[in-house]
DNA sequence: CAACGATGTTGATATAGCTCAAAGATTATT
DNA sequence: AATAATCTTTGAGCTATATCAACATCGTTG
């Protein structure tokens, strides 16, 4: 059943940029180098959707400076770990992470998956302590924003600090979300608004929100979603059964989102 | 079995001002009078607690001018509705409040419970819309804080901006432990961990945290941490039973902090 | 203070999702 | 290319918690 099999590749194609393939070799901040590259804020493709939304030129070019465009990350790459240090948020380029704490009681469970777009490290600005560790699913790579000058920025660039305002809230929105969906719905309804969602997310970024690739496994869905990886999988089958959605692996088709939009209730974006 | 009594009172004496009490009756926003009778953030008991901390006596009375102390509130009034355009964040000076999402399919479901010294409307500020309703649990008094005034005054005050920061990302890391709860607990360690939560909190504003009220209804705990009304009272006599905790109705005493975390696994607060 | 609605308790039964188990498929390693 | 490790699927039975039902208590209101 090889029905789907683009988006790893558009993930790369679209998100990774080719120059972070050459410079995947070497050195810790090669800053300089992708700058020459033309990796910048203002040229980056997902500026639109990250911290610099609706910056001027100027005020983008003063982020720009503060903003650490470190090496690639390989899978199983640790951006943190929990309990380290605070010291950066990170807006992910390409690629994907996920958080995780671990119980002290042995196995972890999954806090959130952080696509192209998308800022992860918010969990360490109240204590300055890190409460998930970060580890990339798969080739990723990341802006660092170093916490303390993206403080002092954001006081002299009213519309950065409104965004980073927003970027909070909004995170603080997801994560209720997520608590309704693990206080009051079936397992069902719950991977078809997991689906759902990263279907918009992926829309978000300018990729196809009806075929896309799980960068995750069935057990990091389940430990995210309140479920075992056994109903993870025999949902994805029961809805593939169903005609709603096409599975090969880790490859996704949504075939009637409608439907999956029925599952949740209605409700659900 | 009448045990413990004393928390409502508490916190009435301690926490709402008695001039609220004459208040009660009238007008919308009473600032001036609140004033005059020594209400403002550098009078109040929650100021380590709440948004000035370490601000300077000049900065708190900046704070102090766009903070509007409303009349208090009674039981099942809402601060604000679902939908409802976001203007304000609030704190809760006493009393408290819980906040829930109505699901389309009729039943809300409750996303948190805020206490004194506590922040409500942080769901408001990524779009802009109240993603919850807000409504007392009891009589309450709050002071609200213009969102588009905090950000102004956060531009002048470093401190200031730093303090929200800080609280927005206290927010997602209460979020996100919630999420590990829901997700991997049994319910008698979702009960056990509550219960612990709740001590914490009253603790923190000086109550105390063996012996207190809950503002709540067990079909509120149960919808928060997604468990039957029926559920929640069997495992409050069960962990009664236990000898770990004693219940007269609302008031709860904790017999065995010790067991109780225990229960939940160690790594809890 | 009587009566009603909301809240809380307890029991009996049902079931969604978990656990245990085993085999197949994919990916990583040598 | 072969082997190992990880991931995924499927089956069978079990259990924690939901559901349904009945009753008890509390707090409010006329």
């Amino acid at each position: 059943m090889r029905s789907i099999d683009n988006s790893t590749e558009l993930n790369n194609s679209t998100l990774a940029s080719s120059e972070l393939q050459d410079n995947r070799s070497n050195a810790p901040v090669v800053k300089l180098c992708l700058h020459s590259a033309g990796v910048s804020c203002g040229s980056c493709r997902l500026n639109e959707l990250c911290l610099p939304i609706a910056l001027s030129e100027g005020e983008m070019q003063q982020l720009d400076d503060i903003v650490e465009r470190n090496r690639p990350y390989k899978k199983a790459d640790h951006l943190y770990r929990q309990h380290d240090e605070f010291r950066s948020i990170f807006a992910v380029r390409s690629g994907s992470f996920k958080t995780y704490v671990l119980s002290s009681s042995g196995s972890g469970r999954v806090t959130g998956f952080y696509l192209p777009g998308e800022i992860i490290g918010m969990d360490g600005i109240a204590d300055r302590t890190h409460a998930n560790s970060a580890v990339a699913l798969e080739h990723a790579s990341i802006c660092e924003i170093p916490f303390s000058q993206l403080e002092s920025l954001s006081l002299k660039l009213p519309s950065l600090q409104h965004n980073f305002f927003s970027i909070l809230g909004a995170e603080i929105t997801k994560d209720q979300k997520i608590h309704t969906i693990l206080s009051s719905y079936s397992a069902e309804q719950r991977i078809a608004s997991f689906l759902l969602g990263v279907s918009s997310r992926y829309a978000r970024v300018g990729l196809s929100p009806t075929r896309f690739h799980l960068p995750m496994t069935r057990g990091d869905i389940g430990e995210y979603l309140g479920l075992t990886v056994e109903t993870v999988s025999r949902l994805f089958t029961a809805l593939q059964k169903k005609g709603l959605i096409s599975v090969d692996n880790r490859e996704i088709a949504l075939l009637a989102k409608d439907e999956l939009r029925a599952i949740v209730g209605a409700d659900e974006l």
